[in-house]
RNA sequence: GGGCAGUUUCCAGAGCGGCCAAAUGGGGCAGACUGUAAAUCUGCUGUCUUACGACUUCGGUGGUUCGAAUCCACCACUGCCCA
């Protein structure tokens, strides 16, 4: 019994008649930590951290409604007795609020010369100190009991986007045994530290729409409180997300939030809540920001660029975030040709609260029925070079 | 006044007769980054040219040599040491 609910709230095709539509949803998801207001971005906290964000920035500036973790790397460092003895993940790192862990499965991506897969699961080499390590779906379940997240991903192996059909049908196959895996691993195991953990699906098949269309329909079956769609933003075009993205919605239960995994830029969260996606999460915020590229109301900028050298306009007026009021762009120039720590955290949280409200005016977009319109428009300003 | 060391492309600094438009680092300029092995990575950085290539550079002047950033002479600066 899922303590996870999800009440959709609004359609965009409750749309006037004769006015541009969309699949656009608004919902809340219901946690034992909170309310998630959807459609929702979720901050990538990888190690138990927003890199160069502190939970209070996280909760009160940026107004994150809920984070990621990971499996693989928090299994790795702290390790699970050190999460278990502080009380889970939520109480270590000091974060009342709804987290999600990723299961590991996009390690088996990332860390591809680094891992042998086989049906039993996966060896990983530690990145850190190339020890060995096996996760399967029963002891990655362990794990995120342990962590303790509101919602848990079931181990997948995500191909990359190029994958050939062989590849990606077995692939998908082998994401589909686990799954009967983790959701039996799940079943016979116990909610840890008092809060539902609810386990979400992940949808493979890479770029085949025979295979996606199959795998949403097993994962639908299984009827867990939320599904996500995986193995998309692997290496394909950005048309292809969209076709896979939509593809997707048409075949996931619709009473059920659609996440979206590893998606994306700006622009490409907007085409997708289109679709009917409800969740996103993507490193780009925190990890293009560190590296001197800011999403703003009214563009895309290379902070980096000279251009900026005396440009004393703060780095975002149009946005409701302090830190992006107070700071301008020349100061930001500055700290990051100086190597300025300072630089990357107001560059993290600027972009951070650039993701959410976002997701914030999509919402209210959606509630008003004129979310279309309101997309194509924003779109085409917050796509363009500065 | 005497002795020694040095003067290289934006900076620092290699090079000590041809493979040098000149290592390396810094700086500068630009690009990439999508469930984070990423405060990272990749280009470009004398002029002209899409490129091939051509041209002008290594304190100044003059020499030696087929050929000089590299050898010689003088000059101009700079640093250290002795008076």
């Amino acid at each position: 019994m899922p303590a996870l609910q999800f009440l959709l709230q609004h359609t965009d095709i409750n749309s006037p008649k004769g006015s541009l539509q969309t699949k656009a949803r608004a919902g809340k998801i219901t946690t034992d930590h909170g309310e998630i207001h959807t459609p929702v971005f979720m901050p990538v906290g990888t190690a138990g951290s927003v890199k160069a964000v502190t939970q209070q920035q996280l909760s009160n500036e940026i107004n994150a409604q809920i984070i990621l973790g990971n499996t693989y790397h928090l299994y790795l460092r702290p390790g699970v007795e050190v999460l278990a003895a502080a009380g889970g993940l939520h109480k270590f790192m000091g974060w009342n609020k709804p987290i999600l862990t990723d299961s590991g499965g996009y390690q088996v991506f990332s860390l591809a010369t680094n891992r042998k897969i086989a049906e039993e699961g996966v060896v990983f080499q530690s990145h850190i100190d190339g020890n060995k390590h096996l996760f399967t779906p029963e002891n990655v379940i362990d794990i995120q009991r342990s962590i303790g997240a509101d919602i848990i991903m079931a181990f997948d192996e995500c191909p990359p986007g190029k994958s050939e059909y062989i590849y990606a049908k077995q692939s998908m196959e082998l994401t589909h045994r686990w799954l009967e895996r983790c959701i039996a691993r799940m079943n016979e195991t116990e909610d840890k530290y008092g809060c539902t953990q609810n386990l979400f699906p992940i949808v493979q098949g890479a770029t085949f729409a025979e295979l996606r269309k199959h795998s949403c329909e097993f994962a639908a079956s299984k009827n867990c409180a939320g599904n996500a769609i995986g193995g998309v933003s692997v290496g394909e075009p950005e048309e292809t997300v969209y076709e896979i993205a939509s593809l997707c919605c048409e075949y996931l239960p619709a009473d059920k939030p659609r996440y979206l995994m590893g998606v994306g830029t700006p622009w490409n969260m907007l085409e997708c809540i289109g679709f009917g996606i409800d969740m996103f999460d993507c490193v780009m915020p925190t990890r293009n920001g560190r590296n001197g590229m800011l999403f703003t109301t009214q563009g895309v900028i290379n902070i980096k660029n000279k251009k900026w050298a005396t440009d004393f306009s703060p780095v975002d007026e149009g946005l409701p975030c302090e830190t992006s009021n107070y700071y301008s762009k020349a100061y930001l120039r500055h700290l990051f040709s100086a190597n300025e720590i300072l630089g990357l955290q107001i560059a993290s949280i600027h972009n951070l609260a650039f993701y959410v409200w976002l997701m914030q005016e999509a919402r209210n977009h959606i509630l008003q029925n004129n979310y279309a319109a309101w997309k194509t428009a924003t779109t085409e300003i917050i796509k363009q070079r500065l």
